[in-house]
DNA sequence: CTGAAAGCGCTTACAG
DNA sequence: CTGAAAGCGCTTACAG
């Protein structure tokens, strides 16, 4: 029963399909991955005996002979944001049935993490990289540059000339939450954001144009905090903020979670929302429209993103030219009952 | 800057660091690897071209000569439940240390998808693998049988004589859901479930044995459906509930969401909790301490499970026997406003 | 403790 | 459209 030792791994192998369908090796490799013109007759035989054998390729010796895998490496920054696990599961949709394995990197919002995954995955060969945002070390992009493994940005537009990005403009939806509440009248507006990535910051700065725009104090209702975003936080810094400005009329949350915090907590304390202080979050994440109030929220388009950065990539490694450098899927506010 | 035809992947390789450090590439890679006794002087100088040139083995190359890889599959029915997710971090953290790579194989909850991922899973020739609990289809059981990667279940104990288990005890856990509420007086009990996947069902059985033993009317009250869990769901089946059984006093839900959804829509119906209805959930998701009135609900050891289930295939294979085959982790009522 | 030889299971590049 | 040869970058098994 050790399996210590052992040089072959006991499954079928190419050679034993290109002998039960009378061909070459190298027939049955073209014929199963449908390259090169193969007579049908000759393909229908190797693709009876695989079937019959339970051939399934091996993917180092594919990999090694190919000096490309058929991976494909997502690196996300969190799986605690319920955002990511839907952009995940649209990539996995798009890459599995292409027989593309893909390789999850959570980085956990870390830039030298980043660098090392990258620095490990890059000896995987992937024939391709979905990344989030273009923020990271010149070291993580220089290793990708070297390696001419084709990447796909997501979430963010923009970055240098030639990258590719599938997002939404976080700026826009940033001052469209702004506008919005403005739009209901209010006057003495907050934002309330943790984590402070860079796609939050740009949310913070959309934001602030609106209420420069719109003739506000732009800064002085800021929470910021680089603490990891969550609903207890949410409601911590919803009731520091009542204490320090119980004025405050309106609230854009740069994350749904911190939102259904402060709406719960509002409830909590007695606090009518939105009467006294109208509420906008941000993600659409599936709890916020059943909260009490239902919660306005900023749609994003994550599994969009996924699905949109998967094909995008496929277009690339099937050596069709990107039309589109920058696919801005927009977002859509959903109003509701908290403003 | 085409890529297409080449051989070589152009990163450096063993051959290059043994050549740079002065010895064989066997002693290079034995001394990369840690493996035999390499002569420290020697295996220092190994480690410094390494490093010089920035050298990570192929792992392409050393899963075909050694017909094993560096990666550990892991397969969980879904991504939604924020359980899975916990879990997951959890292995990450144990296997990356160690250099391994986690394939994570997500199959909707859907037998046949569980098999194929399992097939195709296999020919990565895996070094071990963790599954979700024992139910799957016979097919799938043979693979895994016949492939002799060594395996790990989580989240619930038992199996096969020899099977490996990291978990609790589902029906243990629904047997406290319904005591704690016979203890609090209530009479006329709910159970609301969704998914109804095997652990699912343990946890109704626990609660229906409780009931039983109370001499109290155990499947009256029950609302099921293989509806995936949401917020959504159990705002909705706790209406229909509340509709056809207006003098129920307590429910016990499978899944926080549910419970969630529950909580949010009594309070919507100006049902009060608990005092008309006192409200259990299941896995003590982050959100529900914070909900109006905060949820009880039984914490589930997810990260615990994991982190288990990785540490006892660590064991396995570093060749160590596994002490107890059920790892029984418990869980805890954590008791809050709703009942 | 160290190494020369062989081989893992594929695909590339070159012929025909 | 098909194939014989070579090789991808490692590790195993066997010597010494």
């Amino acid at each position: 029963m050790s399996r210590t030792g052992s040089r072959t791994t006991g499954r079928p192998t190419l050679a034993e399909v290109a002998r039960l369908s009378g061909v070459s090796p190298i027939t049955a490799s073209r014929a199963l991955r449908g390259v090169s013109t193969v007579a049908p007759e000759l393909a229908e035989k190797v693709a009876a005996a695989a079937a019959a054998l339970g051939y399934v390729a091996n993917p180092a010796a594919r990999a090694l002979a190919s000096a490309r895998s058929h991976s494909v490496v997502v690196l996300i920054p969190s799986l605690s944001n319920q955002l990511f696990i839907d952009t995940l599961e649209a990539i996995h949709e798009v890459m599995r049935p292409r027989g593309l394995e893909v390789l999850i990197g959570n980085y956990h919002y870390d830039s030298e993490e980043e660098e090392n995954l990258i620095r490990n995955y890059l000896a995987y060969q992937p024939c391709g990289m979905l990344l989030t945002g273009f923020d990271r070390s010149d070291a993580a992009r220089q290793m990708l540059a070297a390696s001419g493994v084709p990447c796909v940005h997501m979430m963010e537009l923009g970055g240098e000339a030639g990258a590719l990005s599938v997002g939404f403009s976080q700026q826009q939806a940033g001052r469209a939450a702004a506008q919005h509440l403005i739009e209901r009248g209010r006057r003495r507006l907050a934002f309330i954001a943790a984590q402070l990535d860079p796609r939050v910051m740009q949310r913070a700065e959309g934001f602030r144009q609106a209420l420069a725009e719109a003739g506000l104090q732009a800064t002085e209702l800021e929470m910021l905090t680089p603490q990891p975003s969550s609903i207890a936080l949410g409601s911590e810094l919803f009731s520091q903020l009542l204490a320090q400005a119980p004025d405050v009329d309106g609230i854009f949350f740069c994350n749904d979670d911190l939102a259904q915090g402060a709406v719960l907590q509002a409830l909590r304390q007695g606090v009518e929302v939105p009467r006294q202080v109208a509420m906008v979050g941000f993600n659409d994440l599936p709890a916020s429209a059943h909260m009490v109030p239902r919660l306005t929220s900023i749609r994003t388009p994550r599994a969009a993103v996924g699905r949109g950065a998967a094909q995008a990539l496929l277009a690339l490694l099937d050596g069709k030219r990107v039309a589109t450098e920058q696919q801005d899927l927009g977002f859509e506010l959903m109003v509701r009952e908290s403003s």
